[in-house]
DNA sequence: GACTTTTTTGACTTTGTTTGACTTTTTGAA
DNA sequence: TTCAAAAAGTCAAACAAAGTCAAAAAAGTC
């Protein structure tokens, strides 16, 4: 399909460039032998805020679209996180957690499933409340040190 | 009957790809001579989660259903392992079965790190000695459940 | 034979892609 | 300063799939 193609060319172009693209429309497309304003729609469709990029552009002579793949700090963020991390959790705060670090890319979807099922009431029963919580704020820190690592 | 025929087919090819198959739906049908919806009718009635298959698809142009057939040798070991778990871990045995894990490839070297984090004595120093192995022990069950999924 | 469940079919809906016509913004030359 | 050319943006129509649903038909069950 031609969208998958070109998403695949600007997602190439961005891993070799280091993560910041700038394309002229019109050159672009004709290169590939499409009209232009279908590389507008695989931008918009793909290469979403949500889905971590930014997107600028400019129009008239010399326009340009810059597409940049949003890189977040890790290190930077993981620190932020572990010191937000407290000394005791609830089970529903640790999923939050968890989202986040998903949502973030730090982790997998399979990993987060992972962490919440060790975390989770059920794998820790055996506790008392109290002891749950304290206990998932150092695995927490834990997890962060590894993913640091 | 039609639709067994068809499921014959998926389930033939299933196995000549390696599990995984991606078909569109339209040519599908047209190949074998029936309506399309049918195709659709043998995937949700035969190749269902609980049967042990995953389906993925796109609509639109370039549409397809993805099948994949989830390996069963994988779930049988995780359910031996899980009957092998006992109710007590240390945490020398806890790396072993978790490099087992990632051994025969149901974990990834990141997970296995991730999970030993976790069950360390370091993460879990709060607690005494023994509530720690048992511990480990849930844990373990949790996460063989979770893989299992 | 009456009743229930499964299958078959086709009409209609939703989602995703491709294309082209038209609009807006920017630049540079007369 | 004005205007034409050069970009990119917007939008809607046409097309390409897959999804849904319900009615009719066939197959089972007692």
């Amino acid at each position: 399909m031609l969208a998958d193609t070109i998403a695949r060319m600007i997602e190439k172009m961005l891993d070799e460039r280091g993560g910041v693209i700038e394309l002229q429309r019109n050159d672009f497309a004709n290169q590939i032998g499409c009209v232009p304003s279908q590389v507008s729609y695989v931008i918009t469709s793909r290469f979403t805020p949500q889905n971590g990029y930014i997107i600028e552009s400019r129009r008239g002579g010399g326009g340009y679209i810059r597409i940049i793949k949003k890189e977040i700090h890790r290190d930077e963020y993981l620190m932020h996180f572990y010191c937000a991390i407290g000394d005791s959790i609830e089970e529903k705060d640790a999923y939050t957690f968890i989202q986040n670090l998903f949502g973030t890319g730090l982790i997998t979807d399979r990993e987060a499933r992972l962490l919440m099922g060790v975390m989770s009431n059920t794998a820790l029963q055996k506790l008392d409340n109290a002891t749950r919580a304290s206990l998932r704020a150092t695995m927490f820190k834990q997890i962060v040190l590894t993913l640091i690592h």
